[in-house]
DNA sequence: TATGAATGAGCGTTCATTCAT
DNA sequence: GATGAATGAACGCTCATTCAT
């Protein structure tokens, strides 16, 4: 299975569309912010690397900051289209949190430069961090906490920890898996089989069990 | 319990202070980092602070971004040497990872700007992230890494994630965990009972058992 | 009496108004030039102002610049005519420098935007000031001079200043005070009146006659 | 008769003093400024001429703008010591009217470069302009209308203007000179004969008198 | 003619680093 | 060692002007 970029359907192969120049410019940021990261980015790289002048970057985004927040919309938004619909497939608590460490863990398997974005970059920009992000990281949390607690409701998941806290670190080992297989550059381990790891982890526990 | 700053201890008095300025810089810098992050932080304010001249945080440090690796040198020496003893005072391998987890977030707890620091604010530097950090966190994980391998091989902890990986993703927890706590200014949950959490997830996992 | 912005009067009516673009853009840098003065006055605005296309302005004017000076023209032309046609119903020497102070007071109390462009913002383009404004004041300028000359060939005026210094110091004198008031929105005292006080200076001096 | 810039008076020849710098910031923006006006004026271009390096204006002046008032400020200290000493050895009113006029003038012969800033270049910022120069120049202003109160009220001065009116018109006066003189390169006419002219003006008037 | 998206040179300001004292 | 005034390269952003449609 592979995630796909997609995006704008089967445009009309004709003209270039309107935002063309607006895409293009978050597709260079994406590139260029993922290369040396926020802070050491000049607006005028974005601008040569989407072939279009310094200034017209500011007829789309009010400031390079602004350009990031934009850029993060414009991602998450794919990526949790993506997970959604992935949970909606699963049947029970356990295939639902389960779905979301698969295709998470495979869309940066996939598309490492947005997964480089939103993981790593977007972290040097601490008003970023700090201001905007929560809120949005917070909706994949409350996806992956809505299932557990469902879990939990129905007995089949343990109730000792509370969902959103549990959400929230198994948020933590794919991040952590996803910011180790990005800086070495993916040639340390298969991220993608690394969800199977994530599956033993937190479904049955480190612990042997005598009768397994 | 309760981890302290210590260092400095019992130091032979009188003893001229020659690192008197040098600890002071890396103080200043902590707070100053932990409060505005490394790219807002100017190296003037941290002189302020630390009470020096501009030009003497380069007598001691080759440029900021020296400053933020000593620090982090200094702050992570501390760091594992609490960890190692935590570990030694353990018995078997399931003590000795919890022994890291409940330390971890202790110290998060008891020192929230070394761990804002460590968490949060040396990601702000890519150049640190990218190209010097590894070798030290890899330190930290290698503890587990290490502690897990005993498990496994004495038959007590389930085999079926490698070593190393299985660390990673128990470091991303508590990674996480500490990230909230500290964006939240400690006001969410109490990190130091997290560790209860993670214990139930990491050893028994969230699947319910019915015979439990 | 009350000047009137007229001009263009019984145009032939039909007339395709070519120049309907061309007055609107005249109009409308008028007003903007007039609030937030020239070098902070942004082509766009004007454009926008004038229900045109930034574009548009380049087809009638060459540069921000040469639009600065039309605009100066095109309302210079006005008030030559207006000062001309005072002068001409002034039948001695003394009666046109009075025609020509009080006509001009009167033009600052009913056009203060034309006023304000004319002496205080066309004073920020320094080009328009060092090399081009000259020769149009300088038409002013030989108004007030012919008369004095006249007066002073017909014995009715003193002859100690030369003409042209004595116009010039006169026009000084109503410019500071149509600054003052522009400055001072009208509200700091009577304009129209002030032309007796003008009067009062430049005719009988400051002096007090022990005969009055 | 000259007036000297002086300053700094007998200072002890040795080392450059503290503000060296300072002055020397200020002297380079009082020639560019004069030379192309303020906003034509680059930062960068001070710096060259003052012999320093850009930052360093900032370790002066809070900004572009500041440095103009700065600028203002000093100049203007200085012409109203001047001002006031000349009024001070005056003993009558048309005395002091006088000394002010001709003190005035005189200055803009021998220092046209402070001249032209004060008169010409400072109204290019509006901002300047509007908000914070007319307290300065309400001062001179002040200086002539208590004069010219004074004289009314020992009934040596025609009572028909009001002071502070009579004062803004006979700076009006002076002004237009002082900006004639200055754009005419200081060829057109003596600007500091021009006095004589300005006291046959203002204090016979214009009119002829039958028994002169 | 008219449009307005696009251009890109230009500039004020910041701040890590140096160095004369 | 210690100082802090001075440096100057670097960069985000603006806006007059152009030009394809």
């Amino acid at each position: 299975m592979t995630i796909h970029s997609s995006s704008k359907g089967g445009a009309t192969k004709a003209a270039p569309p309107a935002n063309d120049k607006r895409e293009r410019i978050l597709a260079a940021a994406e590139r260029v912010f993922a290369e040396h990261g926020f802070s050491n980015t000049r607006v005028a790289e974005i601008a040569k690397v989407a072939n279009v002048a310094d200034g017209t970057i500011y007829l789309y985004f009010k400031s390079k900051d602004d350009l990031l927040i934009s850029l993060f919309e414009s991602r998450m938004e794919h990526v949790i289209a993506l997970l959604t619909e992935a949970l909606g497939r699963a049947t029970d608590a356990q295939g639902k949190v389960m779905a979301f460490v698969r295709t998470y863990l495979q869309l940066v398997h996939d598309q490492p430069t947005v997964a480089e974005v939103l993981t790593i970059e977007l972290r040097q920009s601490s008003k970023f961090m700090k201001e905007y992000a929560n809120p949005r990281f917070a909706d994949l949390l409350k996806m992956v906490a809505g299932a557990i607690a469902e879990g939990q409701a129905a007995g089949t998941l343990d109730a000792t920890v509370p969902p959103q806290h549990a959400a929230r670190m198994i948020f933590g080992i794919i991040d952590e898996l996803a910011v180790a297989w990005l800086l070495g550059r993916g040639e340390k381990f298969d991220i993608v089989r690394a969800a199977d790891w994530v599956g033993a982890l937190i479904m049955r526990g480190l612990e042997r069990r005598s009768n397994e």
